[in-house]
RNA sequence: GGCGCGGUGGGAGAGUGGUUAUCCAGCAGACUGCAAAUCUGUGUACGCCGGUUCGAGUCCGGCCCGCGCCUCCA
C-alpha cells in the first residue's frame, strides 16, 4: 500500500516516497508559546499526530520535528500585559501545551527545537543570505529580497504584482520592495535582543523554521505541515531563505496543510469572543472525545466547531466503548489493523472514511456469537482504534468519567443502590426497582441489565 | 481587485459516472417485568439553471450563496 498525500506545491494528491528509503523527515510549525492552546492550535497536532503515527507504521526511522516559537512580539506583548516574566511566561505556556497535547492523545514529537536555542545558526544563515545577495541592511533590519528569488510565490500561487496589489499593511520605508520580509529586526533594550553583526536584535518570523528544520532534518527533507493560514507568508518565506541560503537546493518535498477551524461559523477570534481553549474543553469532556470530534472531518475540511461537536463524538465514541465493554472478558486477539482503516488514512489521511469503519467493527464485535469471533472482532477494534490514537482506556473508566465540576457519585455507593434494586426486582417490587433506577438515572447514572447483572455508567 | 475552498437527507459527515457510506436523532419490530444496551427493518439528500452521456450528487459551462488567504493568525 502507497501512502497519497495532498501537495499544496503541487496542487494534487502524490504517492510519497521519501527522500531516502524507510527514512523519513518531517517537519511542522508548533506553537508561538504565549497563552494557553486553543482548539485550532490542536486541530494540525492532531492531524500529524495521525500522520506520524502512520509514517512510522510504514518507515522504519520517522524523525518528527515541532518547534517551541519563544521568542515573538506576542510574547513580548502578553507577557507585559499580564506583568509577567518572559521566560515564566514561555516555560509556563509550553508546559501547558505539553499537558493539553498529551490529553489528547497526541504523541510528542522526537524532538522539539526552541527558537531561543537557535539564535545563533538563525544568525548564520542571515549572514549567507546577505553574503549571497538575497538580503540587505536598512535601517537596522535585516530584509530578504524577494526578487532575487525568481520561484517566489510558487506554494501560494501568489506573484508580486498581486501582493503589493492586495497589500493591506502599510508598507516599511526602509524596504526595497514591498514585498520584502524582514529576517532580523533590532530590539529595544528592554525587549529580549542577541547581539549580531546588525546590532543587537531579535530574529524575524520566518527564519527559526527554515534554521530549526535544517538543522535536525537537513537542506531537503520530506514532510512540512502546518495550518493552512501559515501558507503565506510563513511557509512561502521559509522556501525562499531555505532555497537561497542553499544554493537553491530544494526545502521540503511535500508540503501538507490542515483546514481552518470555525466556531458556530464564525472564524474563531479573541474579538468575537469565541476562543475555546482545549483546556476549556478537557473540563466538559474526555481528551479521547475532542480527539476524536477533531478528526471526524477530513483535515483539509474547514472544520466547524459547534455546542453539537463535542456530543456527536461522544456518543460515537460511546457505542464503541460499549462494544468493547460487552466483550471486556474476552481476551482480545492481535490483529492488524484492518485493511479499510489502513487504506483510508494512506489516502491521504482519510479520517471521516476510518471512523466510519471503526462503526463497522464495533457493529462486527457486538454480532460475534462465538469466543473466537469475539476476540478476534474485539482486536480488530482495538488495533483499529489504536492506528488512530483511540479507544486505548478500559471501558470502565471511559464509562466513569466526570466532568470538572460536577458532584460525583461515589461508586460503592452507585453499587450498594444497585444491589437494592436486584433485591426487590427478585421480590417482584418493580415500583421500588424502578424508583431506584430513575433516582441514579437523575444523578446521571443509568443502568442496564445485561445477562443477568447490571452494569452502570455515567451519562456525562 | 487577485488567488483558493465549499454548498449532500432533521443533525454530523463520506462519496468524483451506474451499486446501502457511516454515526446520531425519528419510526417499527426482536429482546426486557418495564427500560437501557444490542440486533433487525425503515423514511427523508445531493444550492439553482443549462449541457455532455444509455445513465450525473459525481464531468463541463453559467448563476446564486457562504468562507479563507493576500506580511507575522494553526
Amino acid at each position: 500500500m502507497e501512502l497519497v498525500l495532498y501537495n499544496t506545491l503541487t496542487r494534487k494528491k502524490e504517492v510519497f516516497t521519501p527522500l531516502r528509503p524507510d527514512e523519513v523527515g518531517f517537519y511542522v510549525c508548533g506553537p508561538t508559546v504565549y497563552d494557553l492552546a486553543h482548539i485550532g492550535n490542536a486541530r494540525p497536532v492532531l492531524v500529524f499526530d495521525v500522520l506520524y503515527r502512520l509514517l512510522k507504521r510504514h518507515f522504519a526511522q520517522v524523525t518528527y520535528v515541532r518547534n517551541i516559537t519563544d521568542v515573538d512580539d506576542k510574547i513580548n506583548a502578553a507577557a507585559a500585559e499580564k506583568g509577567e516574566a518572559i521566560g515564566e511566561l514561555t516555560k509556563r505556556t509550553t508546559q501547558a501545551f505539553h499537558e493539553d497535547m498529551a490529553a489528547l492523545g497526541a504523541l510528542p514529537p522526537d524532538i522539539e527545537p526552541r527558537a531561543t536555542e537557535h539564535i545563533a545558526a538563525m544568525v548564520a544563515m542571515i549572514a549567507r543570505l546577505i553574503e549571497k545577495g538575497h538580503a540587505y541592511v536598512a535601517d537596522g533590519h535585516v530584509l530578504f529580497e524577494v526578487g532575487t528569488m525568481p520561484d517566489y510565490g510558487r506554494l501560494s500561487g501568489k506573484n508580486r504584482d498581486e501582493l503589493i496589489a492586495g497589500a493591506r499593511v502599510e508598507i516599511a520605508p526602509y524596504k526595497k520592495d514591498p514585498a520584502d520580509f524582514v529576517l532580523w529586526k533590532p530590539s529595544d533594550p528592554e525587549i529580549p535582543g542577541w547581539e549580531s553583526p546588525w546590532g543587537r536584535g531579535r530574529p524575524g518570523w520566518h527564519i527559526e523554521c527554515s534554521t530549526m528544520s535544517g538543522a535536525y532534518l537537513g537542506e531537503t527533507f520530506d514532510i512540512h505541515g502546518g495550518g493552512r493560514d501559515l501558507v503565506f507568508p510563513h511557509h512561502e518565506n521559509e522556501i525562499a531563505q531555505s532555497c537561497c541560503a542553499h544554493d537553491g537546493k530544494p526545502f521540503a518535498r511535500y508540503w501538507v496543510h490542515n483546514g481552518f477551524l470555525n466556531v458556530n461559523s464564525e472564524k474563531m477570534s479573541k474579538s468575537i469572543g469565541n476562543v475555546l481553549t482545549v483546556r476549556t474543553l478537557l473540563q466538559q469532556a474526555q481528551g479521547e472525545t475532542v480527539r476524536f470530534a477533531m478528526l471526524s472531518t477530513h483535515y483539509r475540511q474547514p472544520l466547524n466547531w459547534s455546542d453539537e461537536t463535542l456530543v456527536q463524538a461522544k456518543e460515537k465514541l460511546d457505542r464503541l466503548y460499549t462494544a468493547l465493554r460487552q466483550a471486556g472478558d474476552v481476551p482480545s486477539k492481535d490483529a492488524a489493523i484492518p485493511e479499510a482503516i489502513e487504506a483510508a488514512l494512506l489516502d491521504d489521511l482519510h479520517t471521516p472514511e476510518a471512523l466510519s469503519a471503526l462503526a463497522g467493527l464495533a457493529s462486527a464485535l457486538n454480532k460475534a456469537e462465538t469466543e473466537a469471533e469475539k476476540a478476534d472482532a474485539k482486536g480488530k477494534l482495538l488495533a483499529a482504534g489504536a492506528a488512530l490514537g483511540l479507544l486505548q482506556q478500559d471501558p470502565e473508566a471511559w464509562f466513569r468519567w466526570w466532568p470538572a465540576g460536577e458532584t460525583q457519585l461515589d461508586a460503592t455507593e452507585i453499587e450498594r443502590l444497585i444491589a437494592l434494586r436486584d433485591k426487590a426486582r427478585m421480590a417482584k417490587d418493580f415500583k421500588e426497582a424502578d424508583r431506584i433506577r430513575d433516582a441514579l438515572a437523575a444523578k446521571g447514572i443509568l443502568l442496564e441489565d445485561r445477562g443477568g447483572k447490571t452494569i452502570w455508567r455515567h451519562a456525562g
